[in-house]
DNA sequence: GACAAACTTTGTCAAGTGTCCTAAATTTGT
DNA sequence: ACAAATTTAGGACACTTGACAAAGTTTGTC
């Protein structure tokens, strides 16, 4: 079993998910995957800089040679990685958006769960500021990363639409936007190894609590 | 006038706080602040990649030798940013903790009107996601960000005593980490150039809102 | 088994990186 | 005037980086 050893490598990172493919031997594309494997598990353990072709070849026990021939440039690469990296995130949302069961606040806590739940993640934790900081300089990245959270944010549009038919919808997208990035800032302070990593409990109760709350009584103080 | 290009080229990110000099001459500590801008302007404007001894010497127009008379190794530089960058932030934040003429609820919107002004310069919209990056790998990056985070809680853990004294300590923290983290979120959309950034006055309501109801109403719903 | 396509290796290229060095010139504060 | 601090002008080191070309090897299909 040549890759098992790999599967151990990549077991704690690996998450990508892989577009179907399009002609070339079987082999070819397990490469492809393996490259990108690596690649994710470098960004994820030693960040960006470490992502260098040359480590990546080696974390895979192969040559540069062969890794700019899957990958003809860096930029190829990365573009592929994010790629797989963002549409791994977009299987996740699809599970959420219909289930119409449940009360909207109880889908609006359960979003609000698997979202906090997925910050912990390592890859997540390692990857997102990442992104946000390649983003800032290239447009690419840019692109993607936001086209990504204007798809996490739709089950929320939903929800909220749900619960507050009353208010624009200009204002509900801004309270969606809102949440959303309330949730996504608690990256830096309790995600993965972070500081108050052990304080998530408490604080995805106070986030729901809050979300909730501003739910039922925006707009409804315009003079006291 | 060989500087006022420089002058032109930098005035634009330029803010960072410099400590006390501790002997040399003048023009020494000139050079140095000097170093430092051209590091943050390269930061800001191209990112942590592009932030090499070679480039940031070629930005103010100076041997590379002399950066290195200056700042030995790289990492030495690279501290000094970090607190130059850090100091010039904590500034801010005395100058809201002792207002206490205001009421606490005003100090908050104050408060957070002050934190989601500065998430919107392009500064802080560029150097911030690139700390988090950072500070995923490096410990020392890890210790300043977490440690200056830990500062700009203080303020707003005191509003959080006056208006909540019944909570317990813990209790207050969570919740002044949960706001900081929630408007440090925005950074990635609303922040400079950012996709939601015209709506960063709508959001600015809508966290303030969010947060004074939070507070009032937090541990006031263990059985409905 | 032949054979073309797909894959992999090997070696090389120019350019960039941080760090270190020397020797000379210039500036600065006193 | 003079010593200390700063700057220039080079260069060199060992190493990494992304890209490329030309050989080999493997794979699936006829």
């Amino acid at each position: 079993m040549p890759d098992s050893n790999n599967q151990l490598l990549t077991i704690t990172v690996a998450d990508l998910t892989f577009p179907p493919r399009e002609g070339g031997y079987s082999k070819g594309h397990e490469t492809r995957e393996q490259i990108l494997n690596a690649a994710l598990h470098l960004l994820v353990e030693e960040g960006y800089r470490a992502m260098s072709m040359r480590r990546i070849a080696a974390e895979c026990g192969m040559k540069l040679g062969n890794l700019t021939y899957h990958f003809p440039s860096r930029e190829d690469l990365v573009q592929a990685l994010l790629d797989a990296v963002i549409s791994s995130y977009e299987i996740e949302f699809v599970r959420i958006v219909h289930n119409p069961s449940l009360a909207p606040d109880m889908r609006l806590a359960f979003y609000c769960e698997l979202v906090l739940e997925d910050i912990r993640s390592k890859k997540t934790t390692r990857v997102f500021p990442e992104l946000w900081a390649l983003s800032n300089h290239d447009p690419f990245v840019f692109e993607r990363v936001h086209e990504l959270y204007a798809r996490a944010r739709a089950p929320l549009q939903e929800i909220i639409a749900e619960m507050r038919p009353d208010l624009p919808k200009s204002q509900r997208d801004a309270v969606a936007l809102f949440i959303s990035a309330s949730m996504e800032g608690l990256t830096v302070f309790a995600g993965h190894a972070k500081p108050f990593e052990a304080q998530m409990p408490l604080l995805e109760k106070i986030a729901v609590n809050s979300f909730i709350n501003l739910l039922k009584n925006f707009g409804a103080d315009s003079e006291p």
